[in-house]
DNA sequence: CTATTATTTCAGTAATTGCTGAAACATCGA
DNA sequence: TCGATGTTTCAGCAATTACTGAAATAATAG
């Protein structure tokens, strides 16, 4: 690797952090490559950049489409592909997000909902599908407001983050204002 | 194992999600039995019952443990060792976020902000210290979102929760009633 | 259509990770 | 202290995942 020190650990850190999740090494190099690059990069200078065979390359490019976090495109006169991420920092998070909850987060979601459907026979199925019930509730709350408030453009939900725990004190006021039907049911279980 | 086709479907799909985390799949599974479970277990009961070796429980439990996601209690008159998940699901929740931050994001954090105190010597490199400024803050500005609103009581958290984008509106407000500094340096960058 | 260049597939191999049983270690009651 | 019971460690094997090079496939210019 042949590239700025700066870039070169940021690679590798994207690398290791890349198999602490479900994917690997070499794609997680990939598109941290890819973030860094100014220009979008075709697969040969992918390969010899990070020095991965050219497959192992098509094969990372291939799992980053199906994340959709890479743009492919052309350039004029060169019939080679060439690859990039999106400019947007907050275009690939909202991506990344999504695509992690349509892998992990609705079939956990599928899974729980069947299982809260079955009838306990005894008080130990019992507790269990409560536990179950807990926790489907929990998901389901957390993944409706990131849902929501994903939809914000990107300005909006950078100041609500700003305002954080701040955001409390509003809650107060909301009662008396009647603004907005949002915590109906706080107690429901 | 002869648990209850809930029980059994809920500890298999854990195992298969943990597998696609950092963690190996006997460790979701054990963790996911611990979960339903109403009772604390031991070693043992759990190598029953999930069909791994011994040790491969002592090892998985030595895991959870230290991701903190484990109790360990004593029973009287047994000199075994019995572990339980924490009965709250926040609190759960909470743990893990604090965790993998701590193993994730912090690391991150602290790679990003040493590349950001390189000189960059020529426009690629200017560009790519750019894109590591911009993910840089990024997760700055989301953990420190959660790090803020993580101290909040569960039920003020899942009020918040629930309101979801509402709290837009009250954006708008709080410029008006200028309570609290919360996005005081919106344009920053 | 053919030659050339680009991309993907895939079988085989390498590397990593997961798991086990045996042995070492720890704890505790008598 | 000894013996019984419980827990951890670890070397070796198993299973999985990652990676490569060669061959197949696809695309395009001439």
């Amino acid at each position: 690797m042949n590239t700025a020190p700066l870039v070169q650990s940021f690679v590798l850190h994207f690398g290791e952090m890349g198999s602490r999740w479900g994917i690997s090494r070499t794609v997680g190099q990939i598109y941290a490559l890819l973030y860094v690059s100014a220009n979008p990069l075709n697969a040969d200078e992918i390969a010899a950049t990070l020095d991965f065979s050219r497959s192992n390359v098509s094969m990372g490019l291939k799992e980053l489409e199906s994340w959709r976090l890479v743009r492919l495109q052309h350039l004029p006169g060169d019939r080679r592909e060439y690859f990039s991420a999106p400019e947007d920092v907050w275009t690939i998070f909202r991506t990344l997000a999504e695509e992690r909850r349509k892998r992990e987060i609705d079939p956990t979601l599928t899974m729980l909902r069947a299982a809260l459907m079955a009838t306990p026979t005894d008080p130990d199925e019992r507790y269990a599908q409560q536990r179950l019930r807990e926790m489907h509730d929990l998901i389901e709350l957390v993944t409706t407001w990131f849902n929501d408030v994903q939809r914000l453009d990107q300005k909006t939900l950078a100041q609500l983050l700003k305002l954080g725990s701040k955001a409390q004190k509003f809650l107060a006021l909301k009662d008396k204002l009647s603004l907005g039907s949002g915590a109906k049911s706080a107690t429901k279980r």
